[in-house]
DNA sequence: TTTGCTGT
């Protein structure tokens, strides 16, 4: 059996993306802090000009213009919507990624998931478009990709969490254990940072089979055939109080079992592992791509 | 607490 960290590295490796994985999942070091310490020293800082205001509850409304101000990773069916802004992939019925800004204005509010249902986005071709039915008795969760807890400043913001085009299969217990320890950790940073801008998504990353070629192999679900990722991201984008600095966080979790005790640092990439796996490029309007790369992945 | 599921 194949433990979830060999699972990962094998896949990143399959992509060609191995250099800067390696070198988080080799540390092990005796002291969790100082292991703590050594991922975060991988997470580049990126200085903006002028000083950054933090999100007020009277501009949460959501206006693209806001949520996206550090770019879209890509251009393919974009949608707005009052909690995200997403790319929709209709090829594998679900999103390529969902960006979302998190503020204690955002977390702060009266609405309640009790009143939510997922339900299919309508905005979606019926060719294309994942439906309750297709998760039924699949034994996979619908994942949220922009979580409905993020959102509690609207009903309405949280009510477009559920639409089925902001979800993906995800396995059970990560989706209740270790993934939401890292929505929470998310909610979490908005106590540290000014604003908390979150892009999460799915990955298809290849592994290698018997006849020691590489395949990209993912199952699908239901009359609709809703692709099962391999692996999830999240792409933190951090201001910092001062407003003067960004810094970058980038997370790869396997879709299927975590133990809770493996501490949420461990699953740390660079920021260009995820751009090689996914096709996408993060944060474009502020990333000066020769010098920053070096320093993430020549560290 | 928040993440979901199934069955009535």
């Amino acid at each position: 059996m194949r433990s979830w960290r060999s699972s990962v590295l094998s896949a990143l490796l399959g992509a060609g993306l191995g250099a800067a994985a390696v070198r988080l999942w080799s540390f092990e070091g005796p002291h969790e802090e100082a292991r703590t310490a050594a991922a975060f020293s991988h997470c580049p800082v990126i200085p903006v000009p002028g000083i950054i205001p933090r999100v007020q509850a009277s501009e949460l409304t959501g206006s693209p213009g806001a949520v996206m101000k550090y770019g879209f990773p890509s251009l393919a069916n974009v949608k707005s919507r009052d909690s995200y802004i997403t790319s929709y992939d209709p090829r594998t019925r679900t999103a390529s990624w969902v960006i979302e800004r998190l503020s204690p204005a955002s977390l702060s509010g009266s609405a309640d998931r009790k009143c939510c249902t997922f339900k299919e986005d309508d905005s979606v071709h019926v060719f294309h478009r994942a439906t309750n039915e297709d998760y039924r008795g699949s034994g996979f969760d619908r994942g949220h990709m922009a979580a409905a807890a993020n959102h509690k400043w609207s009903q309405k913001a949280m009510d477009d969490t559920f639409y089925l085009s902001n979800v993906s299969p995800q396995n059970p217990h990560l989706n209740q254990n270790t993934w939401n320890n890292l929505e929470k950790l998310c909610r979490a940073l908005t106590k540290r940072y000014l604003n908390v801008y979150v892009c999460t998504g799915p990955l298809y990353l290849p592994r290698q089979e018997a006849d020691g070629k590489l395949y990209v192999r993912y199952q699908v679900i239901g009359p609709n055939h809703v692709a099962v990722p391999t692996h999830f991201f999240k792409v933190l984008i951090l201001e910092q109080m001062d407003g003067k600095g960004v810094e970058l966080r980038s997370y790869v979790m396997p879709n299927e079992p975590i133990n809770e005790r493996v501490p949420l640092e461990r699953f740390l990439v660079s920021i260009e592992t995820i751009e090689r796996a996914s096709g996408l490029l993060f944060v474009p309007n502020i990333m000066k791509r020769t010098s920053t790369l070096h320093a993430i992945t020549d560290r």
